[in-house]
DNA sequence: CTGCGATTGTGATCTACATCACGTAACAGC
DNA sequence: GCTGTTACGTGATGTAGATCACAATCGCAG
């Protein structure tokens, strides 16, 4: 299936388009390639643009003083990701986005957005919807962070993407998890 | 300054409404009062509606199987609040809300945010506007919490509510933190 | 004023996890 | 096919913060 046909498809589930609106919708965003290991947002730069992820796997990442990574995101296909604190407040980038795997994505501008929002309601709708579920992903998390100990947020995240485990470096897990990679190495191996 | 000035300082700040239509707009809400300790959402229940705070201070809340506390949100003045996992999903309430002190608020049913997104524009763009602001609050809380140790937390908290020291009781602010009480204690009494 | 629950301080121990240190295996580029 | 880089496992040790235990104080209801 391509780009369009599955950016369509994820949309109707919360927002109710015409063909021609759809098209219209369709015609902001810019088809993208990128290889693994390829860097779409860099901390300090300018962000203009999010991304949905059509295949691949892209993350999310901040860098702390003392160069630990920590992931905020992983973003699988029918994802959508960004600095959107920098691309919102037209602000500098603090976290960076890279390609885990080769990836397709659709990028649209941040004056893009707000362009097609203002003139279909049922846009803004749309976006009204995924910011919102982002929300609530971000508040599970955090709450999961504050109540469970490292195994249980790592069984919750192998539950929610089975794929993660045999896609990216055991590191990055331990980075999403916020734990050293000794530790989720000892976790796994003592697995019961 | 009364409830509905407030609401609609607050709206001006990211939709253009005219006076007409905030006038629609704010006869969806209901205004209520609270008593210090009066509980507003219970875990377990149905969700109807968000909240709007006009004066006071609620807290959100999550009660894990041992019995533990951990606060979501402090929801000052011109903070929404719910369980918007439950409200927006129709499913039971899984975090509490109740009243750190004698509280007015606004009362807007799931059902009429709904309506009114339809019905004005300019409602769902406030209402994009206002999610994404909590994402974003949502995602630093989520960084601050895997990047800093408790103390870098508790002088952040400090310096973004510095009301929020004498108003609410020190068990609390470590139920916010993920700290003990004993750990919070500890930490600004050996201040410097 | 009085008494009792809620709030807070502080010491003693225990533990999960970080950090450091080192070794092996896999893999990519030349 | 080599060779360096990245990924991964595992031991030893240090530490932030949890937990338990108890004492002191505050604040409100009667």
């Amino acid at each position: 299936m391509e780009a369009k046909e599955i950016l369509k498809q994820h949309i109707a589930k919360t927002a109710t388009l015409t063909d021609e609106q759809f098209d219209y919708f369709f015609s902001h965003f810019k088809p993208q390639s990128y290889k693994k290991g390829q860097v779409i947002i860099t901390e300090g730069q300018k962000v203009d643009h999010e991304y949905f992820v059509v295949s691949g796997c892209l993350k999310a990442f901040f860098i702390n003083d003392e160069v630990k990574m920590y992931i905020l995101q992983f973003a699988m296909p029918t994802w959508w990701t960004s600095d959107y604190g920098a691309l919102y407040n037209q602000t500098r980038a603090t976290i960076n986005v890279d390609c885990i795997s080769d990836s397709e994505v659709l990028c649209l501008s941040n004056q893009d957005r707000e362009k097609i929002c203002s003139e279909l309601h049922q846009a803004e709708h749309f976006f009204r919807w995924r910011t919102n579920k982002g929300y609530l992903a971000s508040q599970k998390r955090l709450l999961s962070f504050m109540n469970n100990d490292t195994r249980a947020r790592y069984e919750e995240l192998l539950a929610l993407y089975p794929q993660l485990y045999n896609l990216v470096p055991k590191h990055l897990i331990a980075a999403y998890l916020g734990v050293s990679r000794e530790t989720l190495s000892r976790l796994y191996n003592s697995h019961k």
